[in-house]
DNA sequence: CCGAATTGTTTTAAGCCTAAAATGTTTTCC
DNA sequence: GGAAAACATTTTAGGCTTAAAACAATTCGG
């Protein structure tokens, strides 16, 4: 049976007249989890990059990006895609350019943009990591079931349309 | 109809006699969307934080597990919680410190140990931010129902404890 | 009891990351 | 055409983060 406050409440939240202090407990612990899952999963897979490649996450992940963009991305795409600041973008690639990895040439069409590419040594070094990396992803989820990956998948798309809202709401 | 190389491929999977490249590209995907959800509440809690109390994510992180133990906490015992390196948290502490947030004393009975705790400062602080802070994560997963929510518990608690095994058996 | 592991923390070196300001380029629109 | 807005990138200053090595204190096993 609903306590008295418990009425009250569902009337406001009705009513939307009155703002109660609610109780936001289960989606603050989701987030902790959240955020405790992939903190788990980052690290290991930075680790493994780490020992068997000596390449870090961040260069990994953006030849990533660059691998499935064979004609090249501006630094902008790169940025947006990888959800990180511009100025990072910037140091990234200076570095990846400096090790050989990556190529970069100004825009022929607006001198304003950088575009880069994965050299062919960048590309036959990240087929040979991604590959690897791709049995370390599998192991990691490996109690999940294909109807758990699914659901999981919903779910997440789901909460990523939910907090894309939200930040928009903020940042119209 | 399934084609030969699926039935293959099951016969493989059920004997385990024979290693064949299986395809991951579903854990993958569900890999980059979880992380894209994390980098994303990330983000906006991290810019919220800084406009409204001009505090970084990490100092309230740090302030967050602290207000959980009002008897103090090692600087281990806080690396293990954050998951993040030891050397990390003594820089975090460090400033913490200087801003009159943390007191720092070393333990009577080990004189390796370092306790550290919120100030009243830092308490009175916190619980401001947290209050707030518990508003946003509401928003951030606002579409979700309070089904959504805890199934979405129920299969991060799986993914937490596969991903949990796999490290295990990289690293005994 | 004492040397050897173990444990807790700090230091070091390098890289990552952000927000904000600065720079150079292109587009817009009067 | 030219000023103003918008855009792409870099720079700056500061903080975060890691792995590995160094240091300090305790515990363990003989």
């Amino acid at each position: 049976m609903p306590a008295v406050s418990d009425c009250i409440d569902m009337l406001d939240s009705e009513t939307k007249a009155v703002e109660t202090p609610e109780d936001h407990a289960e989606e603050l612990r989701l987030w902790l989890r959240l955020l405790t899952c992939t903190t788990l999963i980052e690290g290991e897979v930075r680790g493994r990059l780490r020992q068997r490649f000596d390449v870090t996450l961040p260069r990994f992940d953006l030849m990533a990006q660059l691998d499935k963009a064979p004609d090249g991305m501006t630094l902008s795409d790169v940025s947006k895609r990888m959800m990180v600041s511009n100025g990072n973008v910037t140091g990234l690639v200076e570095r990846l350019v400096e090790s050989g990895h990556l190529d970069r040439r100004t825009s022929e069409t607006d001198r304003r943009v950088q575009v880069i590419r994965l050299t062919k040594l960048g590309r036959a070094e990240f087929r040979r990591m991604a590959a690897e990396h791709e049995t370390w992803i599998a192991d990691l989820f490996a109690d999940l079931s294909p109807k758990d990956v699914r659901e999981l998948m919903r779910l997440l798309a789901k909460t990523k349309g939910s907090a894309q809202k939200s930040a928009a709401r903020r940042r119209p």
